[in-house]
RNA sequence: GGGUGGUUAGUUCAGCUGGUAGAACGCUACGUUGACAUCGUAGAGGUCGUUGGUUCGAGUCCAAUAUCACCCACCA
């Protein structure tokens, strides 16, 4: 066994080689058993020609944690993986493929052009899956989905045509977000609003058959083309003589009314608002109202068009310089101001949007908000952390209906075709080449494609088969929590809630764990742009999947945005490094016929009952901590216990026994550490699954795979009260002893002699019990008692414990100057405790009102360090005089 | 204009239901004892942004304020 233990930690050594035996061995794989709970994750699909970044390794780990876990603890447990189309950010990159090539997609043609994207899927589709089992992640493949499987599609045609036949989808001519370079409408949720420096512009119109102008305030002087009104506020004294006047729009001399509206707010510019209502959303809802009609005047590449008169085929910008001067040489601008506001981004390309009426499909939002709004009142979804429980109520209470087609070819067609004759749409996810009501065979099929979050927002169920009834749908649905970033709450999570709702009637997961974004050691968010983002296969090239994913999960609390530093992953491949170690030396000192370690029947000495007592507790604050999502805190006492209480403490107080010629004693060590080992490498797994695997498999009495076992439960029988006291005495005199020899410049290797002092019985027990230890621990020569330190001369180093003082006699001469400023320190210490607790118990407040548990206990703490205190100063007295 | 989060050791962050402030990294001193120098032992370092309030007691609850970050939003 030991020679298959290499002395340093290798997590190249077998990492590859572990996740082949999980995967090739079907343990990612659950069953469909009625006499098991299932546990469902899916997993947020990335799309599928991306590559791994630092956010799917957060999210990916806390999954495989939670799943790992889950799957220890006897559930049957899914984590469904796959991939997403990304429809306009995939179609982006093969247009600028192509473009490259020198060709276009217009060129191309729809058909051609699929095919290009789905060569480009197959070449990088699937890079990121082999970089997500570089992580570990335990997720079953044989289920792997693609948004654009034939399975998936159906599920896709199949809400759409619901819907549709609810009239929860509908097509019509609206006020829309236009992207001119991607050359598609987007839903709000993907415009992006960033503040930029800009200008006001005030200009007059004149009024038609009078002296007077009227003031108009604009920001996109070049909409003016378009303008079919001029809106005041119908309470706004200084204008209400010139409502229902006309005016004769500058430069292209059109007549517009002048109309009253409760939109326009009278102390912003001027009062006075232009309207634009094909090319300004709010100005098309006062053109609804006032039933203005539409008058576009800019074409969908962003250009001028034919009703833009002279201006015609200027680019938007242009126009705007254009159209600005010229209504200052003909003196209608008034002037022009510095002016921020927020203008709307396309999230994909960072073009400016421009809001054009647009004929398209639209989800009708208000129908569905209501019942997830419901959902989330009777509590049927929990959010961690809670807070976003408010973003979500927030976005539905003022949600607005879902633009949901998009002139892209990559992504689902709407199943809805046109009867040009007749003018019937019919909606089928059979084609169609008939008319269903006037029979003719001029018939189209809709050229858009749906927005790639339509699919998503499906993908709880339609990854299990519905809208069939599959036995899969039928077990694992629905599933229990979706770990996913913070940032596609919008996009993402809110409409599975919503979709899920409306087509299975219930919510999709119970729990929504968020996550917050991994941003670069300055804070910075990871971007392509500014090459700050860190690699996690470069990571795990270099520290192991282990180091990287305990990094991830460490340090930061869900919903938070936290940093990457590289040194933590270095601390954590040391830790890995630190257990690797122990286990070399538990094997090295296990003696062969120890073939099934266990503690039945064994005589545990103090510090296995004190090690199996810290180890029970740790099962149990482990298990609260993994209910509540709190992986962080879980993770970090893991460490703690195996770092300090494991390493430095037990096994080093456990050396004398394994080194000793008790066999006795020797063989109940080696079972302890053993068992103990065991357990801690159940609870590590589902953090660091490759080491604590490899480890396990090394170990002796392992009938199967780590990541098979029985999550281990706490059990109240191992619990010493007694042990664990007389431990921690021991621990703390041995803490004790080798401060006040550091301290005293005491080389660490000089044996001494340890004169306990105490008339208390069970302490003297105790050391007793616990020679060997500071023997070892302590380095302690040789171990004496007295009850009294009278007899006791001035060379000796004192160290004051709690009932107990310990001298150790100096061979040379001491330094008694440091020896009494280290004691006048104690001393500072042990008044400043004293004062405190005085200040507390003289307080009347604090005796009559806080528990009285409390209030005992500050007293037993003030008869302690008084004791303590007087031993100090006893022993300064004596120092001084000498 | 609304809303949320952060502000705790030199740095990055934990700190669950209020009861003597923790970790990692870094730093200082010492150490090649037969698991580990990817290590060990010991140590230094914080009036928990500010001001009020509730309480016997507040990093922890409430209010205000400063500052940074983010999200949402139709003031042209």
């Amino acid at each position: 066994m030991l020679e298959n233990l290499p002395k340093n930690y290798d997590p190249k050594d077998f990492e590859d080689r572990l996740y082949s035996f999980w995967n090739d061995n079907g343990y990612f794989t659950p069953e469909i058993n009625k006499d098991k709970r299932p546990f469902t994750i899916m997993m947020p699909p990335p799309n599928v020609t991306g590559s791994l970044h630092m956010g799917h390794a957060l999210n990916n780990t806390i999954q495989d944690i939670l799943i790992r876990w889950k799957r220890m603890e006897g559930f049957e447990a899914l984590w469904l993986p796959g991939t997403d189309h990304a429809s306009i950010s995939t179609e982006v990159k093969v247009v600028e493929k192509l473009k490259s090539e020198g060709r276009s997609k217009e060129e191309l043609g729809r058909e051609a052009f699929i095919e290009e994207a789905w060569e480009w899927t197959h070449l990088y589709g699937g890079t990121i899956k082999n970089q997500l089992k570089k992580l570990g992640v335990s997720c079953d493949w044989s289920r792997d989905r693609f948004t654009l499987d034939e399975m998936l599609s159906n599920a896709v045609e199949e809400v759409f045509i619901r819907l549709y036949e609810k009239d929860l989808i509908y097509r019509g001519d609206r006020i829309i977000n236009w992207c001119p370079s991607c050359h598609t409408a987007i839903s709000d949720a993907e415009v992006d609003h960033e503040d930029s420096h800009g200008h006001i512009w005030h200009i007059k119109y004149p009024i038609k058959d009078s002296n007077e102008g009227i003031v108009i305030a604009t920001t996109r002087p070049e909409t003016m083309l378009g303008d079919l009104a001029v809106a005041v506020h119908p309470d706004d004294e200084r204008y209400s003589h010139l409502v229902g006047q006309t005016v004769i729009l500058p430069l292209v001399g059109r007549e517009i009314p002048i109309i009253a509206d409760s939109y326009v707010e009278m102390d912003f510019g001027t009062g006075a608002l232009k309207i634009t209502p094909s090319h300004d959303p709010n100005d098309f809802e006062v053109g609804e109202r006032h039933k203005l009609g539409q008058f576009i005047v800019i074409d969908e590449d962003g250009y001028i068009n034919e009703n833009g008169g002279e201006f015609r085929g200027l680019e938007r910008f242009e126009a705007r310089k254009i159209v600005a001067e010229k209504l200052k040489e003909e003196g209608f601008l008034v002037e022009v101001k510095e002016h921020d506001n927020a203008v709307g981004h396309c999230e994909r390309c960072k073009t400016i949007i421009e809001p054009l009426i647009s004929k398209q499909w639209f989800v009708k939002m208000e129908p569905l908000a209501k019942p997830s709004l419901e959902a989330y009142y009777k509590g049927e979804l929990n959010f961690v952390p809670e807070r976003f429980g408010k973003i979500y109520v927030h976005w539905l209470e003022n949600i607005k209906d879902w633009c949901i087609s998009r002139q892209l070819w990559w992504g689902h067609r709407l199943p809805v075709y046109y009867c040009d004759e007749c003018h019937e749409i019919i909606v089928s996810k059979e084609p169609i080449h008939h008319c269903t009501k006037c029979n003719s065979d001029n018939i189209r099929q809709e050229t858009d494609t749906l927005d790639t979050w339509f699919s998503s927002a499906l993908w709880p169920f339609s990854t299990l088969g519905w809208p069939e009834k599959t036995e899969d749908l039928e077990y694992f649905f629905p599933t229990d929590v979706l770990v996913t970033g913070y940032d596609i709450i919008f996009f993402w999570v809110i409409r599975m809630i919503f979709s899920s709702i409306e087509q299975l009637g219930e919510v999709p997961f119970k729990d929504v764990f968020l996550t917050g974004l991994v941003r670069d050691s300055q804070g910075r968010k990871m971007s392509k742009s500014l090459g700050n983002g860190i690699d996690p296969l470069e990571i795990i090239e270099q520290y192991g999947a282990d180091a990287l994913r305990f990094t991830l999960v460490t340090g930061n609390t869900p919903g938070n945005d936290m940093r990457f530093y590289t040194e933590r992953v270095e601390a954590n491949r040391n830790f890995a490094n630190k257990l690797w170690n122990a286990t070399r030396f538990v094997l090295m000192n296990l003696d062969e016929e120890i073939k099934e370690p266990s503690i039945e029947g064994i005589n545990l000495e103090d510090e296995d009952k004190w090690i199996l007592g810290r180890l029970n507790k740790l099962k149990k604050e482990v298990k609260s901590n993994l209910d509540k999502y709190e992986l962080g805190l879980a993770a970090q006492k893991v460490y703690e216990f195996i770092w300090e209480d494991y390493c430095d403490w037990y096994i080093e107080m456990v050396k004398s026994r394994l080194y000793g010629d008790n066999k006795g004693l020797k063989e109940s060590a080696q079972n302890v550490l053993v068992v103990v080992l065991k357990d801690t490498l159940k609870l590590l797994h589902p953090f660091m699954p490759f080491i604590t695997e490899e480890i396990w498999q090394h170990l002796p009495g392992i009938n199967k795979a780590l990541i098979l076992e029985d999550w281990p439960m706490e059990d109240s029988s191992m619990d010493f009260n007694e042990a664990e006291k007389s431990i921690e005495f021991i621990k703390s005199a041995i803490k004790g002893i080798r401060n006040a020899r550091a301290e005293m410049n005491i080389v660490p290797s000089k044996k001494a002699s340890l004169i306990f002092v105490t008339d208390n019985e069970d302490i003297k027990t105790t050391v007793e019990k616990g020679t060997k230890k500071f023997m070892t621990l302590a380095s302690a020569e040789s171990i004496s008692f007295k009850n009294d330190k009278t007899s006791l001369g001035d060379d000796n180093i004192s160290v004051v414990l709690e009932k107990c003082e310990v001298f150790i006699p100096l061979k040379e001469l001491i330094d008694f100057d440091k020896e009494i400023e280290r004691l006048e320190k104690e001393k500072d210490k042990y008044l400043d405790e004293i004062n405190r607790v005085d200040n507390k118990l003289s307080n009347e407040g604090f005796i009559s009102k806080a528990p009285a548990k409390l209030v005992d206990e500050e007293k037993a703490k003030k008869e302690k360090y008084t004791d303590m205190l007087n031993n100090v100063l006893e022993r300064l007295e004596s120092l001084k005089k000498a």
